[in-house]
DNA sequence: CCGATAATGTTGAAGTTTGTACAAAGAGTG
DNA sequence: CACTCTTTGTACAAACTTCAACATTATCGG
């Protein structure tokens, strides 16, 4: 029922600077790689009902806290850790969806923005509720709020540290 | 640069049951969610040397953690936490990658297992010690023991009560 | 101003994942 | 035993993602 992925699977030795995970770091490696597969599937299945997958939901938000609800593409390809490639497509079919449409950049030719739609912005307004009870009852609402401050001190770092090796490579 | 989610974006309101999440937790969603992805990128980018995916990594560890390095089909879909259908088409590929092979059953003519190649035991065996590496730089080592006690019992929980959800559904 | 270089987005093909339907074999029941 | 119900795994088609190539426009140096 686990997700083992850094074992040490008895037969295989391990490198001198990198040894094994003990227990404990892999009990909490596997329960991190679990959380996230498992409540992005539970995240995406509540979503489903509104006719949106995570991605869908993920971009309608990042827009709606945009000053005029539109981001360049670029831009929102890098807010919500997209290939540009990928988010092409995406905007395309949430365009075809009625939700977003492209609009052409005033001040930069080759530029285009993803502009939410009325269409879109009542769509979230009527989905956001749900998916906020979602993340709260199988996530937020499962710590206490000195977990909570915790758990931030603890990813958050991470988090930057990933980041910043994303922008180079 | 950071991946709202799960956002009040001001002129939307919270369910009264799910009010939005506070800007504590509303940073430390952003920042699981933020490591979730941007660690599945880094690992696996990391692996791409070595000609493997996350799954095909995943995969090859379930297997050489079982009694024969086999495993029933749909226990390791279980195990992996992927549809039957998808780890079909999966160890498709990795058969012809040589990585494992399908043997029949002996007990049960409907059943295949999924198999460790010799090929595939070695490929783990010298894939293993870089992932651990990687692991441990991009996330284990970036956390005290006490945060590992912590993380771990702040999100074991969380986890297991993703697993008895997906159970049913 | 011109030419080289970089940035913005899109495209199309190939590869992966998902969802549903299906064939084959076991299990339970009268 | 026959009948139904369940379990196992695959197959197909549709949806999505990735990768590399491309057209277009901006930017920078002489």
């Amino acid at each position: 029922m686990e997700t083992p992925t850094a074992s040490p699977a008895a037969g295989i030795e391990a490198a001198d600077d990198a040894p094994w995970l003990t227990a404990e770091e892999q009990r909490l490696w596997r329960a991190h790689l679990d959380v996230c597969k498992l409540l992005e599937y539970q995240l995406g299945r509540e979503l489903q009902p509104h006719g949106l997958a995570m991605n869908d939901y993920e971009i309608l938000v990042v827009l709606s806290e945009e000053p005029h609800r539109r981001m360049r593409m670029t831009d929102l390809a890098a807010a919500t850790l997209q290939s540009k490639s990928r988010l092409s497509h995406q905007i395309t079919r949430m365009e075809k969806a009625g939700l977003v449409v492209r609009e052409g950049c005033p001040g930069d030719r080759r530029g285009l923005y993803a502009v939410l739609t009325d269409d879109g912005w009542q769509t979230l307004r009527k989905v956001a509720p749900d998916h906020v009870r979602s993340v709260r009852h199988h996530f937020i609402d499962r710590f206490d709020s000195d977990q909570i401050a915790a758990l931030y001190e603890a990813l958050g770092p991470v988090a930057a540290h990933l980041r910043a090796l994303r922008g180079r490579g």
